[in-house]
DNA sequence: CCTACCGATCGGTAGG
DNA sequence: CCTACCGATCGGTAGG
């Protein structure tokens, strides 16, 4: 089916800016509430706009939940991926990359904790096409973090012995650990210990010095 | 205040029976869907009652979300805590506990995974009656498990030098990690992933084989 | 982007 | 434990 409903394109430069602005706010919303609190209702009050207006920019609360989460897919993005780019393939990325991790937790990027943590959290034991989205979204990070743990390993700085799934899973264990106790309790110790316990995984795991000097944070 | 309301007793033998039904249904579904979106209408609807003579039960939704809090842990000790106090302490319960709560996801006690990890989540970010509640379930959680590797560690089982706190959070960040995978992915290498980590962290730690053999599985 | 609506569902109450 | 309600809010529509 085609459906100009659920795809609704911008009609002008000033549609579009305003259709950002609401999605930055509902990407705040939902990371403390979740999607499913994200309401039209309070959505609009908060912006002091009315419903119907904000709804024509989505059609639907599934298309404004969608829309929220490629948002925050989108910062995302730009807080954690693109900066470790600058890094040379292998353990210096992969570093890069934690680091940038509890960086955007320690900023407070999203005012709930990581959007991502929250949305997954939310629909993963409850079917639809939220949590199909935000099921892939997730596989596709595991991935991508395995694939930095493989290149280091092919570069000979982590050993090979460990499966790098298996590792990636260890790797995001301890950030939705570290952000689910620093939400829950305001306790910037469980950042030190997701931190303390990534350096000494990482330091065993290390071959011959050859991961850069201090990397291991 | 005397809140004769939030602490509603039932008035009746078969009262208490209907009551703890509505709650056992109650809490898988909040295992799922979350706290929220248990409501005394779909409660209601599920259990072929009346809204009002389920909301007669508990005087609010708050008492009601409270009584669900409260009959989870009841089912989290029976399943999880009070089997292990039929092991030696130290490092020997300490195993056991960790494999009672895989043995508890892979069971699925709960539908939608572990109730404490869906319910927490859901109001880490949130402030509220709710949120201090689970906060500090999850803040006794974790120091009963800070408490067992203390025992570990005053009998030799385990090197000293490692945080008792630090552990815990390594071991819940773990079970977490597990939870979430395997409800979002469906996926039981999470478990397995799970367990082989622990396992590695704990023959690290063990000291001079004083660890019963097998025992970090 | 708005006002003015719609039926459904929410938590909760009255009264039995 | 029920029927019969209440005002508020939900997602969404009509029409401009």
């Amino acid at each position: 089916m085609i459906s100009s409903v659920k795809n609704r394109a911008p009609r002008s430069v000033r549609g579009a800016h305003t259709r950002q602005s609401i999605l930055q706010v509902a990407v705040q919303l939902a990371s403390q509430e979740g999607l499913e609190q994200l309401t039209i209702g309070r959505l609009a009050a908060k912006l002091e706009m009315s419903k119907s207006g904000l709804f024509a920019h989505f059609g639907s609360k599934e298309a404004l939940q969608v829309a929220t989460i490629e948002t925050a897919a989108q910062t995302f993005v730009d807080e954690i991926i693109r900066p470790t780019l600058a890094h040379a393939k292998g353990a210096s990325r992969l570093q890069a990359l934690c680091d940038a991790w509890f960086s955007y937790m320690e900023r407070k990027v999203f005012e709930g904790g990581c959007f991502f943590a929250t949305a997954s959290n939310e629909y993963k034991s409850r079917p639809g096409p939220l949590h199909d989205l935000l099921a892939a979204k997730m596989k596709n990070w595991l991935r991508y973090l395995a694939g930095l743990i493989q290149d280091a390993q092919a570069r000979g700085q982590l050993q090979a012995e460990v499966e790098a799934d298996q590792l990636a899973f260890e790797i995001h264990a301890l950030f939705m650990g570290a952000n689910w106790a620093y939400q829950l309790h305001g306790d910037a110790r469980a950042i030190a210990w997701a931190r303390r316990a990534l350096s000494q995984r990482f330091e065993r795991l290390a071959q011959r010095g050859l991961l850069p000097p201090g990397a291991a944070v």
